[in-house]
DNA sequence: CGGCGCGCTTCACACTCCGTTCACAGACTT
DNA sequence: AAGTCTGTGAACGGAGTGTGAAGCGCGCCG
């Protein structure tokens, strides 16, 4: 489960509660700013926020995170009843919303509903190892939050290696099933396209990807060879 | 406003009144079949279902409105309190649930979100992404305030791809969903309307469109590109 | 009814970029 | 120390793409 926001910062503690014994991942922001420095690289995977306190700050919150060109979805806010007037003309800020206080169970059961709507949507097909992560759908790159400008041949033959961490293959098995199985080339091929990833990952996280001699290449796992 | 089905046949009179107190045109139905016989030439705007009295026969319906070609929806559920347990492994039934007894104001606020997603859902009037406003109505197009003039497959195309940002789609793809299932013609077609709409677009927006060699076309940013 | 213009499609060509190969040097094993 | 395996740099060839122009179907207007 990726990580929703929660706002304001610190969050009311009948909320935290409920969210954590949602088993929801969360973190509290305070603010528009601080939401986007505290953004994951994979981007929010929703957001809870409380507008009791600090109506204001809470509904700059909602538009900073809706009106941008990735909306951050689901987005749940609460609100007392007296602010139900508020939410009329915010319809676009907002995915769904429960009256303060709050049952738990009712919270539980909106965010449930919230993430699967949510989840036969649009949330991005992704490879993740480390710092490294694979965006399936855009084909792109990222190394620590740094995009990789990766060429196809390259960026395919990561892609199989991440989804297969730890394992190691033959240059034979990498021509056959990311080249194709009728591939007639040379086993050099592998190298010099592992040792391109090897370059533009940088020196930091070049040894993402071993050598095994004599059998061939092996991506992650590499604390335990020394 | 089209005509709403809502459950039990008689509704309870609080949910009638408040239905009628914000505007809806709503028609009382007490079973599937029910639902069947009278429903519009149109179909269905939406649905309220009541659960407090009849929970097998709300449900009931409730499937049989959802599970079909042309699923209903809005749809939204009233539950007990000690019914929310219910609403699990049911998500996909509804829309949207409200506790009873309900206030007429939060009823009124989660039909009024849902009739506003559900509007925007099914046709969005607007498709924007930066600088880029697509009216759907009127089928004009805007670069920063400037009238873009297309054509009606580059503004297919544009549209299709703006509605989709980030993702990347081969020529294969952008032909069978933007062209029509059964077109066969050649990918190369697919460039030279890329390379149109780039040339339309100006060459400060013209990056608005990314080659991704020996895959396809990607429109937008995604969150990671620097 | 026929010419005309617009827009979609196709073709041909040039160019850029990338996959592949080769040669050589260094590293590791036995 | 010999032999095998891998890293590295450079160069070649080709696939993939951009671009201009021609072909063609279709609706409009005279």
């Amino acid at each position: 489960m990726e990580l929703v926001a929660v706002f304001p910062e610190p969050p009311p503690p009948d909320l935290a509660r409920t969210l954590d014994l949602a088993g929801y991942r969360w973190k509290a922001v305070g603010s528009a700013d601080d939401a986007a420095r505290h953004e994951p690289s994979t981007g929010w995977a929703g957001a809870v926020v409380a507008c009791d306190q600090d109506p204001d700050g809470a509904w700059a919150l909602c538009r900073a995170l809706r009106k941008r060109d990735t909306p951050v979805s689901p987005l749940m806010v609460l609100v007392g009843g007296g602010q139900l007037a508020d939410l009329e003309l915010r319809d676009d800020l907002f995915d769904d919303f429960c009256l303060t206080p709050f049952h738990p169970m009712e919270v539980e059961a909106r965010l449930r509903h919230l993430f699967f709507r949510g989840g036969t949507e649009a949330r991005p097909e992704m490879v993740e190892y480390s710092g490294l992560a694979l965006n399936l759908e855009t084909y792109q790159a990222n190394i620590e939050g740094h995009p990789l400008d990766l060429t196809f041949m390259e960026y395919e033959l990561l892609k199989f290696l991440a989804q297969n961490p730890g394992k190691v293959f033959t240059r034979e098995m990498l021509l056959s099933r990311v080249w194709g199985y009728e591939y007639y080339g040379g086993a050099r091929t592998v190298d010099v396209h592992i040792r391109r990833l090897r370059a533009k990952l940088g020196e930091e996280h070049a040894n993402l990807i071993q050598t095994v001699r004599s059998v061939g290449y092996r991506f992650g796992q590499s604390r335990w060879s020394a």
